[in-house]
DNA sequence: CTGAAAGCGCTTACAG
DNA sequence: CTGAAAGCGCTTACAG
């Protein structure tokens, strides 16, 4: 039975001639059992499992319209995907969230104008029943593309459109300012008073909330949040080295650093150490994501955990509820303060 | 016409209708064009242009038998798809390949033994046309399991069987071998005369064939390749930093150090820093893979390049091979040396 | 070169 | 609760 040869597989008609019903009635038992008498879902079960018997998905998909399966979409400029450690927790998290529900993920990269119009022709065919879109970066068209094309789209990370609104799309992201807020906290509370930061590309989120929250808890404190003490980076950990080195430069007395990505905050502490300066003791650095990048030298980085395993099984779960017919929701979800020895 | 409802999209019926044409036309023209008269042709076209015509893939994979999908298999444990950047690479090498010839790629992944079950459950059920099996550890049981069922299977990096041979499964690799003799060689010419390596675990391809580069060379040069040179690492940084440490004890006059993955590498090179050991002064430093660890710090390693772009369009063109009815075939590529400042 | 027809394996009203 | 039947959108011999 077991042959090492491909021969075609029992259909639901070999199941219910084994079983004794009619293909009907193995369908139903399929399709969550409804109006199937426990004998005829006894003996169908036995079928199945004396035949080997999986579904064919190709038939199912050609009558239901579904295609039982779901995009994993990379918009990013495809070194991104390299860069950032997250987009890997993000993808096998929702990839074993998926396969829960027996769902495959396609993995789909529209780096280029012509990949956007392949996969927007894939998608919009019905070739997938949703898509898990992942950009850091927000201006993203595809989202509103898609989503006006009626295919069900849960963005990662709170999606901006031209004006600056959070676009009405749905999403699952991180809480970026309260994150935020929790770092420089503990940076005032270590006695800190010229906190600096370099933050993201301001056309992300993240470049954009986690400024705010900085802003925001040194208004508070009473403690300066001028522009003389804010460097962008682009979350390369280059970037981190030129827009600190820019701030000790500029602001040579600071005493703290939020860096608003942890590969940025690793790429501080080079200027850092170049320019002399020791951590934390003359300069305390905090980081953000909790990434690989965090721990992968010294000092570690004190830094704000992401929640990225929630992040990929909510994404799932609102794409799979959109897929079922409910309305578009966003979903924000609370970071955790990781202290270490940086700060 | 490009309403924002998702509504019945056309079929070849509306196709056929609006050409003038028969189904079966539409269908002969859709599929390579031979038997179709030019004018039937140009009519199709236009057609399909008008209608806004894409192919329902679950009808033709009902009656084709194929899936037109190909699956990624990850089989290692889920923490080396973050620690091996390599992974990265040739996942999005292969997505585009994939996406050249409009086939979309099925992420799976593979660690445990349910997750295990299942996917051979999908894939042997036909969901797939074909296997790309990635795993550093050899001994893998899935790439045998898949093609005894008859499944092409094309698998990275040389499938090593239980009794230490090559085994019979298409395969993408590099040459490790003569990779490492690149390196060695070239740290003998260097003047260097005390060359300990750190290699990789004994049932990884990486682990047996770099080991035996470096011996080779080393004996073709008169110099001692004895077990005292050799210390074992499982490809991660902190092993390399145990490996090179316990080698450092042990031979305390080495003058260079082959290490068999740069992330490893990255772990020596601090061993030798906490050691007081210059590099490449004292010891000259190489590494193997040329991945983003290899200029993740100073020195930047001098190491050996992997064609991982290469090796995933490979890997794809033997998989559309084997699914297309050739044999199994070998491919080994060419890797080339990397000159940077740890030696 | 072309059309009419069978059929891929399944789901889903429909009638009982 | 069950079976017979229609039909999803396509491909592929087959006869012309």
């Amino acid at each position: 039975m077991s042959g090492s040869e491909r021969r075609r597989p029992p259909t639901i008609h070999d199941v219910a001639r084994e079983a004794g019903v009619s293909r009907g009635t193995v369908s139903r038992f399929l399709n969550g059992g409804h109006n199937v008498s426990p004998g005829a879902a006894d003996a169908v079960r036995a079928a199945i499992r004396r035949t080997g018997y999986v579904v064919n998905r190709h038939a199912r998909s050609l009558i239901t319209g579904r295609s039982d399966s779901v995009a994993f979409l990379l918009t990013e400029p495809q070194e991104k995907l390299f860069e950032d450690p997250n987009f890997n927790v993000l993808l096998r998290g929702c990839t074993q969230a998926l396969a829960a529900h027996d769902i495959p993920l396609l993995l789909m990269i529209a780096g280029t104008p012509a990949e956007r119009r392949r996969v927007v022709r894939y998608v919009t065919a019905g070739h997938v029943d949703g898509v898990l879109l992942v950009s850091s970066h927000t201006g993203d068209p595809m989202a509103e593309q898609l989503t006006k094309a009626g295919i069900p789209v849960v963005a990662s990370g709170k999606p901006i459109d031209r004006s600056g609104r959070t676009a009405r799309i749905a999403h699952v992201a991180a809480d970026d300012r309260e994150g935020a807020r929790d770092i420089v906290r503990h940076l005032v509370s270590l006695g800190r008073r010229r906190i600096a930061t370099v933050a993201g590309p301001p056309d992300t989120p993240g470049g954009v909330d986690r400024l705010a929250g900085w802003r925001e808890v040194l208004a508070e404190a009473g403690l300066p949040a001028g522009d003389d003490l804010v460097a962008h980076g682009d979350y390369s950990r280059d970037s981190g080295r030129r827009a600190a080195a820019e701030l000790l430069e500029r602001t040579p007395d600071v005493d703290a650093l939020f860096v608003a990505s942890d590969l940025m905050a690793r790429g501080a502490l080079a200027a850092l150490e170049r320019a002399g300066r020791r951590v934390p003791d003359d300069v305390a650095v905090g980081g953000f994501d909790d990434s690989p990048a965090a721990v992968a030298g010294l000092p570690e980085l004190t830094t704000v955990r992401q929640p990225w395993d929630r992040i990929s099984s909510e994404m799932v779960r609102v794409l799979l509820g959109l897929i079922g017919g409910q309305e578009p929701s966003a979903v924000i979800l609370p970071t955790e303060l990781v202290r270490r020895q940086s700060a």
